[in-house]
DNA sequence: ACCTAAACGAGACGGTACGTCGCGTCTTCGC
DNA sequence: GCGAAGACGCGACGTACCGTCTCGTTTAGGT
């Protein structure tokens, strides 16, 4: 991320302060998370840690990037809701685990931190927004997507709900909620039309 | 929120204070704003904002709810649709302004903060939900939506994508926003049934 | 000794500063000590020591010239050499006890710090040194001491020998070596002319 | 003051770690330069100063001894007040050349570590006190000195008045300084007894 | 109109964390 | 096996703010 020597970087020390990193802000959140808190915890001098990230907060996006991994792809069995259910119900997971509250932290921290926000999306969201495009543009082809909508549009639609939730709190994200949302997402709000 | 005597208090120093906290946390977002920068604009001893407010958020609840003020009201002409476009072109106008920047730092803040998130909750956000869920519901008694849909499913779908954007920031808030959400959420995305 | 209001100085703070950074420096030397362990064992704030002074050895200086305090100052009965041996022994007193050794930490640091040599210069040295040139002069006058002498020198030659013995510890000064000191200066080094 | 193998050490290491460590000292005094910056000036690893030296100050000690060399050392023509002057001056010299000021930085952090204070005392001045007390012996034999003085008396008279201004800094050591002091040295204070 | 108690502007205080510097050690190459 | 290079764990630096605590100084009701 920086500009020391690579090679002579210390693993242990990089995964120690990682998984520090993501404990302490668990506990307490990314605010009240220090950077000698962190140093402490992990055997580390401070100075490790600012020489291979500029922030506490750029520790944490490496840290969740790690974790999330590959929970999140997108997987393609020719059947779109079948995998927008499954892929959908990963992110719901994540979202609804304390074990990923650092994600939402990262959210929050975003939006007072331009250098946050920027790696964050190039690091955590535009792949997987770009992955999603790619299957609905799939659908869309194959007659499993109304043609005439904007697939972005739709990637906030289907994801919207799930942040709202879990940024807002008015309830917790649940696994029901992928059912839920994926239903009304299909159908639609108008009521069916009258027969006859 | 307080305990002193307010009948005493001083209404210049009170607007002072919301008004420097909200200009610096537009400047600078809210975690790089500071108790003292404040008090030091408001021209205001740091006692004076300690008296009235637990912490900075709090001030920033306080101005930016003023700021809010009527403009997220909900209509009801009795045209569903029509009522939904209205309002939420005030919720899109208000989440695109820069000068309620502040609102989407206080969401931030809530990530790491409990009682910012209560407060948020109890004094922004659940009002304006539950206003909407009822103009939903009378919808729904008119057969101008689902009978069969639950509206804080619909709230969640119709303002999810706006805070989306606003917060993860692929891209801005904006009023053709509302457009497009009302009408993809409208029609659904299954394509149209084909014909005989 | 600087900027802030000194009205609303605390006085508790002061004194528990110079009293801990003394103790501090007898015990480990200056360059050894702190200002963190300075305001810890003060119990103040680290800021509230730079706020006084702009560095440890001005906070010693202040402390160690409050020691000295009156101890070296110069009587005139009339007797030159009386008169010095009383006051050359309150000097050859602060320079071996344990208690003063602060000071010759100070001169220590003076010879890296232009700043700590003018203050300490200043405010411990010229004063005495100007005392000890008139009561020279008044001897001079009362024709106790040599006419054709530069009183300056004077002053190096009597005191030069214990600042030596304190700084380069060939052997440490002791009250016996005013009277070694005195007798030498008195007389000289030349052997008495043969009888003749 | 070493360990490794002194046949394989590398000169051009050692001659650029003193001459850097003078230049620094020179430059900011001992207490500012840092074994990083010697490191650095004289293009050596840090571990090479480390192996052959226990601190700066052992490496400044070196460094000044090699230049003092014999320029200090004491002649014997048989005029004991010529001789003084001769050596006398080279202190003076010495002392109130910059070059040589990394030597009154030693003798302040003498002042706060015991280590240093030792290493000084017996590499620098003891055997030159040692040589200064021999001469003055045999000056005493043939009656060029008093007889019933004590010899380090003598000597901490002499040499005192040179250390005290170059420590002290009241005025600066000067070569005139030679000839004053030892013109009180020789004659004493007591003014000349009357004729009669 | 005066009195008095409160809220006020100001800012010093005891602290915690910051991001940096330098320490002395350790590790990895190349000669 | 010494030397150049530099990452490491660590501790102190001097600064910025925290939230609390006096200080006078306004300022408003109550008399």
């Amino acid at each position: 991320m920086t500009q020391p020597n690579q090679e002579r970087r210390s693993d242990r020390a990089r995964s120690a302060i990682l998984a520090a990193a993501l404990d302490l802000c668990r506990e307490q959140g990314l605010a009240r998370t220090t950077m000698e808190e962190i140093a402490k915890k992990a055997q580390v001098g401070k100075q490790t840690i600012y020489r291979w990230w500029p922030s506490k907060a750029a520790v944490l996006l490496e840290a969740v990037n790690e974790l999330a991994g590959r929970a999140t792809d997108f997987p393609d069995t020719g059947d779109l809701y079948a995998d927008l259910h499954t892929q959908m119900t990963g992110v719901a997971t994540l979202l609804s685990s304390p074990r990923l509250s650092p994600y939402l932290s990262l959210i929050g921290a975003a939006q007072d931190d331009p250098d946050v926000a920027k790696s964050f999306l190039d690091a955590i969201i535009l792949p997987r927004v770009q992955a999603a495009r790619e299957r609905l543009r799939r659908a869309q082809e194959q007659g499993q997507l109304r043609a005439d909508v904007d697939l972005e549009d739709v990637v906030e639609l289907l994801y919207g709900p799930f942040y709202y939730r879990a940024l807002i709190r008015t309830r917790p994200v649940t696994l029901a909620q992928v059912d839920d949302v994926l239903e009304l997402v299909r159908r639609g709000l108008n009521p069916p039309a009258p027969v006859g």
